[in-house]
DNA sequence: TTCTATATTTCGTCA
DNA sequence: TGACGAAGTATAGAA
């Protein structure tokens, strides 16, 4: 990995244009070829940058680059597309090389999957009586996130998602669609489960007949003591 | 902003919770307090991070992490949020402290926005005799992105996509049926204009009586010249 | 390889 | 400030 600070501007040119003006940035160079291009803030997110894999030239300036006061270009272009990105580097504050060696790679908890399996362990907290049929219960259309059975032994689609938006509405509604028109499954319930439910969302849910409820994550999570045994 | 590369493992405790085992990494930390965790590849995103606005505090490690070989410990405090990440570092490498300054910012050119103009100001490539009513036409449940005419004085509502999946056919969808409610409009055709149409988008919405035109926006940008004045 | 769904999404815009 | 949609989305998993 290559860590260089430098006065520079940036072009790229690939699925859109967009043009950096001069100004001091860190420019991380990867094994892989890739590069990001950060400011002194923001998020993780670079200002500019080039995905792997790609290849890294140095190239002399030509004149007009030369006159601007420009050190040197760095011509990055990607392996598998036609994206590059140009460098232009005015002055060289720091040029660092480190070896890295590969990484482990991070352990992750608290994500759908880990929600859904709660919530299967947990399925009566949607309603006195409910039972578990199966989590991701395959349809033609793919697979529903968990389905249940009421007190009255309807059957339920649940589902799930960490953020309730509105294309999670609609692909209920398909999921219902479809099996509903099977006459062993229908009359086929629905609910929508989420940790934070958008209006919207929320809105053409209980338009279409959908039910909706929000998840407390913590809560849940703590009734399963299984996962403080994580780490 | 800082940059460490160092030996270290890194927790994160928030919207969920992650785990980084020890191996050597860039650490990079902004003026907003914001820290980046990267490894030698992947692509821009870090393995691990904390969002602005934060505040890192460097402890001493406990007797525990000591023994473990732990030189010195980050807690890294998310100012708004509960969020925060824990950085156990066991060896530095490398520690330098640059200033960079506000950055400018990026000029970008070919985004949805771009396409929207274009496409308004060359509204007849998509029929003979159209014209356009207004860009992002307000309705109750978003803004349509293109609102217009054509030659029999018929409403069209289009839906603009750089990319064109099924979401989009989804959303053409919503808008077309509350619009098809108010007798001023109606009947309103819907067309789904894409730079690329994935197929089973295309299948959905020729099912749903929505036309289908992939866009060509070099050739857009070649017929309004103001585009290569941008740079 | 391609498609699909998730994300500690981030980022802008508009009410 | 919050909601909503776009992103050079990235990324992981399944078909």
């Amino acid at each position: 990995m290559r860590l260089v600070i430098a006065r520079c501007s940036v072009d790229y040119e690939g699925r859109l244009r967009a043009h950096l003006p001069l100004a001091t940035r860190l420019l991380v160079v990867k094994a892989d070829g890739s590069v990001l291009v950060h400011s002194d803030g923001g998020s993780y997110k670079p200002l500019n940058w080039m995905s792997p894999p790609a290849v890294l030239r140095a190239v002399e300036p030509d004149e007009d680059d030369r006159e601007a006061g420009v050190e040197s270009v760095w011509r990055v272009q990607n392996a598998k597309s036609d994206d590059r990105l140009i460098v232009r580097i005015h002055e060289t504050i720091h040029d660092s090389t480190h070896e890295l060696g590969v990484d482990p790679g991070l352990i992750k908890d608290g994500v759908e999957a880990d929600l859904q399996r709660l919530l299967a362990e947990q399925i009566d907290t949607l309603g006195a009586g409910f039972s578990l049929v199966r989590r991701e219960y395959m349809t033609a259309i793919g697979p529903v996130d968990i389905l249940a059975r009421d007190a009255e032994g309807r059957t339920v689609a649940i589902e799930l998602k960490r953020r309730g938006d509105i294309d999670g509405v609609e692909q209920l509604t398909r999921y219902l669609e479809l099996m509903n028109r099977d006459p062993l499954l229908a009359p086929v319930r629905g609910i929508f489960a989420a940790q934070k439910i958008k209006p919207q969302a929320r809105t053409l849910a209980t338009d279409r007949g959908i039910e909706c409820v929000t998840l407390d994550y913590d809560q849940m999570r703590g009734v399963d003591d299984s996962a403080s045994r994580l780490f």
